[in-house]
DNA sequence: TGTACATCAGTGAACGCGCGTTCACTGATGTAC
DNA sequence: TGTACATCAGTGAACGCGCGTTCACTGATGTAC
């Protein structure tokens, strides 16, 4: 039995305990079911079993709550990004090749798991923070160790490191999400990922032990 | 004295006269202005000059609206890409690059003047029909015709151009979504340009003529 | 040319709803003595 | 250990609003004779 059983639950004592963590977890619940111009404050109120007016304790406002939730998805996606990353193990080029393309594929493997989610993000449904100043996004730093990973390790050459972390950022992100709104079709996405890896120049011979 | 000037003015005669295609006009113009999830059917009718109900005569639903009003859009993106790619002149490598380019430039402006009517396009709003079957959207055509140009031309290995129209689409669609969310800079946008170009081995003889 | 009438394109009132936000409040909790 | 009290975390009723959609309707239009 899950500690997340008594999720929905009555509360069992007059005070909640976590609300304001509550609240940001039943929101990112709803969006993901019901997309983020759909959700409302009233309705995750009411799935965590809190009077509306409660929300005010820890929320400004609704803007406030859409903000938190986009924090928390952006650290949610890092996290997923950062652990299929480390579960390539070694120190070689074929290694930094398949860091490269674990990067790549967790990106979209979350947005195509849950649209609606990747859709508040990256949909004008809140002020990104996370990288407006890609310098201090810890996932756009990632890329960029990635990124110097291969290089390292000769599989790209030097020339084709500048730029490389906007222009793959992009490619990826694009191919994302033309395909989570039906505009192209999702088995392009590895074609996508090969591209970008042509384009790098990532050695064949890196790529052949694959 | 523009034909215009009297869209928001009250109607002459009881009849409209294309009620359907002003409730479109209309309803681009409050989503340019207020984003796709504030637009309402009643904000449409109201602006238009004309009861909520009217605008049943016309379209089942609220959805039917919006995917009438996408459609627009993608034909207004489509006859701008267009025009920019035919204000090039000459058939040359030079030429094939700077249509290439012009595309591509397009895509983003467009996008960049009105990121609410981008929004309503690609942020799940509607279901895209154009893309959806790529074969058959206009514009991904016309992306086609221009890297065969460039081939013809040239200016391009062959093997560059192997999937070229996803990869390049979908790196173009990529950075200016993340250009109007704030989570780019614009000034990245040419960076993008110039790195899909390199990377599709555009000779740097015919880049210099620019 | 005038009139009857069918068709068309609108009106406007009403429906029930869910929304964000406010306010005065009360029940629960913990701390000081 | 017991009690008074300040603080904290909720309640619940109410506000005014704008929404999508429905319905019976009426005014305008054009056509047939």
């Amino acid at each position: 039995m899950s500690i997340n059983a008594a999720k929905s639950a009555p509360r069992s004592s007059y005070h909640h305990g976590d609300l304001q963590w509550a609240l940001i977890e039943s929101a990112i619940k709803l969006v993901r079911k019901e997309g983020p111009a759909r959700l409302s404050l009233r309705a995750v109120a009411a799935d965590v079993g809190v009077s509306p007016s409660a929300v005010y304790h820890y929320f400004p406002d609704k803007d406030a709550l859409i903000t938190g939730v986009a924090h928390e998805l952006f650290a949610q996606l890092f996290a997923m990004q950062q652990s299929a990353v480390q579960r390539v193990n070694g120190n070689s080029a074929k290694a930094a090749r398949e860091k490269f393309r674990a990067l790549g594929r967790s990106y979209f493997e979350w947005a195509h798991r849950d649209p609606n989610l990747f859709r508040l993000m990256f949909g004008g449904f809140c002020a990104i923070e996370h990288g407006k100043d890609p310098e201090h996004d810890p996932a756009f730093a990632m890329l960029q160790s990635a990124l110097d990973e291969l290089l390292a390790h000769g599989a790209i050459e030097k020339k084709a490191r500048k730029d490389a972390e906007i222009f793959v950022w992009a490619t990826v992100h694009g191919a994302t999400n033309l395909i989570i709104e039906g505009a192209m079709p999702a088995a392009a996405y590895e074609l996508i990922l090969d591209s970008i890896e042509t384009s790098l120049g990532i050695k064949s011979a890196v790529r052949a032990v694959k």
